[in-house]
DNA sequence: GTGGTCTAGACCACC
DNA sequence: GTGGTCTAGACCACG
């Protein structure tokens, strides 16, 4: 569980929902895992077993866990995670890049830039271009 | 001056400075036209005073608009607002990039479903990723 | 606001969220209609506004209700709401239905004995089985 | 046996309950059959010895099976468990159509719908609402 | 004034 | 041991 930035504007027990999703989704946590006791994290984050709680209650409520009485929350297998994740980020790049395109800066300068940022972390995002720039379909 | 919506989560002066910023970034504002006065917006927004004078005063400080005293608030002609706006696309869409290749989603398959989005609202979405796929300008 | 029950073995916050339903259900409480503050219904219900604040998140959760920060909670125009409910209704009955199918008790005597206790009530569930019945059978 | 569901909100010492009065409702269990022993159920369950022993307790309470110390818990011949699991049913039915009926949603409808899917899945409902209706027995 | 979050500490049911 | 609920009291952002 990485640390909790309290700097962070977002309310902590939103920070630990979003831990968890992202270490499902990165599959360092998988279908029925056991997570830490509500009072195991609080220590460990040195927080209220309260706010862990809360975290819980949300990640229960979304489908990403389910809690056995006594015994502890364990991770849901849920097959279709990927997929509304997959979704969810199409939608958050289309929404901004019609926003882009609605207060006029050329869509081209804008993927140009995030493609050389990308490709300077490692991100092999050409080879996604290529398969849309390739057969010559646009050249303009 | 479009309606606010109460519903929305977000804080109600943070709405209004949202539409200012948009007004500006399509050219509906312009350099040194003259903002409605706090009362009047507030009026017709049916809010506090006190919140529209909040998301003014948030807006001078980000440099979007410039008081004078006993006259009014004023669009300030801010050549960088724009570079300003396309910097914080590309942070956010390269964020967001970055983030599904963190939990495993091959690039392709997101941009291709963002490209069909795109095309299908009327965006030209193609030339821009095809100049990046030509030239090669970014492929090492 | 109805009083709470004590001895109810559901927590608090639920029966709160239950009263309110109701309240809704039956017109009682209509969109836009404010909520009492956390606070005010609190110090009503004799119960802590933590206690309060989570039914009334459960509430917004379940699309009952909406939040303007700085103003409070009011009702929402839930047009379906009412669906809603009489599908839940309806699932509950034939569930029970089909558990007195499943363990071999005549639905014949159920029905009867149901009926015999709701006109007692003053309820006219004559009406709905006549209906069913047809023809004419029932004018007493 | 049938599983026990995890995932189920309700504690599984209940659960385990619940099956056991619909197999004695169902016939599957009848008096004087022997019930497995505590450890072994337990085994079989995957569960804790002590959740077993809590169910089995309850059921004693409630008057389904007898313990006879050192050979084991034996099912009740209970004459009068079908009428309770009767009334239970009647009363659960008549409670949800008062509720119905609170809020103004018409019975009829309640009872057309409930109609329809009843014998969708092949259980005589019309017969019996049927019966009600003509030969005037329940009409005093 | 409003709601939202958090802490500290308690009690309960369940396993 | 586990999670779930509740209280008392605090602090913050928002209007």
């Amino acid at each position: 569980m990485n640390l909790i930035d309290y700097q962070d504007s977002r309310p902590i027990y939103e920070q630990i929902v979003e831990n968890f999703k992202t270490q499902m989704y990165k599959g360092i946590l998988q279908a029925d895992d056991q997570m830490p006791s509500v009072r195991s994290l609080a220590m460990e984050l040195s927080t209220n077993p309260n706010t862990v709680q809360k975290a819980y209650a949300e990640l229960e409520r979304q489908g990403f866990i389910y809690t056995v009485k006594g015994r502890g929350n364990f991770v849901k297998g849920n097959t279709s995670m990927m997929d509304n994740k997959k979704n969810e980020l199409i939608n958050a790049i289309t929404e901004l890049f019609k926003e882009a395109q609605d207060i006029g800066i050329p869509i081209d300068e804008l993927v140009g830039e995030i493609k050389k940022r990308l490709s300077s972390m490692g991100i092999v995002a050409c080879t996604a271009s290529d398969k849309l720039g390739k057969e010559g379909g646009y050249h303009d």
